[in-house]
DNA sequence: CAAACTCTGTGCGGTACCGCACACGCAAAA
DNA sequence: TTTTGCGTGTGCGGTACCGCACAGAGTTTG
């Protein structure tokens, strides 16, 4: 179960509850690591545990029967993967696969379900979030259509920002290649362009954002919208999460 | 109200209450005609009614700051268009428009609600559905960056087919080509490959599907993806919608 | 019937990205 | 240090779609 007090807690949806609620779920949550690559669901199987990252983020990713992945929504600490389980379905549409390493709270299907129908609130908290995703989703559909790739890769890399809390991302061009749909050498010319332009700096599978500012005003209008509707439905805006604990 | 008896109604998620909830559910029901062009809901507006198809369909779009509308999902007589508003939110963040004329059963949100909140079964079957639809736009979000027009067209035409029971639409190139995202005359050259190979025949704004299995064989796999997942949750297959009633 | 309008087919130059391939630089292992 | 490997930058021909523009065919209106 979760040992921090719950104001150590950095995932928002858990921070959100009373404490009432989180002394009542807690027993069921697990601390759990992240590792970079590790598949947390599959899809069209079982989801039997949905994951409430702490730090680190994990990647919604459709399933092609050519065998492409492609990133469909980003899920950090403002958030949780496989939290579509409330609605009903017990298989996973996505494949959910961690991005970065980190810690996440972790609990099982039935735990959660159980939780959200004793605890209108969290339930409620939970169906908010299904929606915000479904839009980050939708905006992304969006996106793919109508937007070029530099525009997608500096709200790609915004997004990986808000959720990490950390300037440094580990995170090669092949993998961010992958999650945007396109090829390798594509990611590069965009992100040489960023480079030039001194809002970030590349060296070998480690993204320095220098310029935050400058990345906003080189991302395409989704970044903001997607944002503005967590901040409608959240009160908070996904750039100001908490940042990360320091070590011990 | 509905003054159809239940087994008259097309609309799957009307079609599957038991009586007792359609008896309790009806009087809040009103049918109105959905008119071409017509937009049902606005990006950013509150939603003040939740329409369920019986004939005819709706387009869920997204808009974007340029003035693009770019469609994400489908409504027919298998769901409802604006349901979401079942997870918390008051105001919708997509377009819903008119893309045929039909009838359409309607709902006030704060009707739906209350039905939800009464009856657990209605409640479910409108989360499920929800659920179906975020999948639609996943699906869609993968689709618009890796499949071509072609494949992406002919997508669309079986998913229009489907909903709205006959071969025969009223739908120029110009509104496909907004719906899909580009120019109308990518559309016109999709088309005319289509219509060379003998699976559909267009002339003047009526497009009439000659071939199904032929345009099921030139669409990509997110047709059957999104008709599977459906179908999963609902057991029957889009393609299996109750044909229209025969005129009186 | 003719005129006005709507819708579709086609063409041209331009661009973004593809698939593929290869060279270079940094980094960890021998 | 040298070697090996991984990650990045670049180039080339090809393709899908863009923006724009115009002709022709079908449909409605006068």
């Amino acid at each position: 179960m979760i040992k921090q007090t719950q104001r150590q807690i950095r995932n928002r949806l858990f921070a959100a509850l009373t404490p009432s609620e989180f002394a009542a779920i807690a027993p069921g949550v697990k601390s759990v690591k992240l590792e970079l690559g590790q598949p947390l669901h599959r899809a069209g199987e079982i989801v039997e545990d949905v994951y409430f990252p702490e730090t680190g983020f994990i990647s919604a990713l459709a399933v092609l029967s050519d065998g492409y992945h492609l990133e469909i929504g980003l899920v950090g600490a403002e958030g949780a993967a496989g939290v579509s389980v409330i609605l009903g379905s017990n298989t996973s549409y996505s494949e959910a696969m961690c991005q970065t390493g980190g810690l996440a709270w972790k609990i099982s299907t039935a735990s959660l379900r159980r939780a959200a129908a004793e605890h209108p609130h969290f339930r409620e908290l939970l169906l908010r979030y299904v929606e915000v995703f479904h839009i980050q989703v939708a905006q992304t559909a969006a996106c793919n259509a109508h937007h070029d790739l530099s525009q997608r890769l500096a709200r790609w890399l915004l997004g990986a920002h808000d959720r990490s809390g950390v300037a440094e991302l580990s995170l090669t061009q092949d993998l961010i290649a992958i999650m945007l749909g396109v090829r390798r050498s594509t990611v590069s010319v965009a992100a040489a362009q960023l480079q030039r332009a001194g809002i970030i700096r590349y060296q070998h599978g480690l993204i320095t954002i220098v310029d935050r500012v400058g990345l906003e005003n080189a991302a395409c209008e989704c970044y903001e919208s997607v944002a503005g509707e967590y901040r409608r439905l959240f009160g908070e805006h996904p750039r100001d999460l908490p940042p990360l604990p320091t070590a011990a």
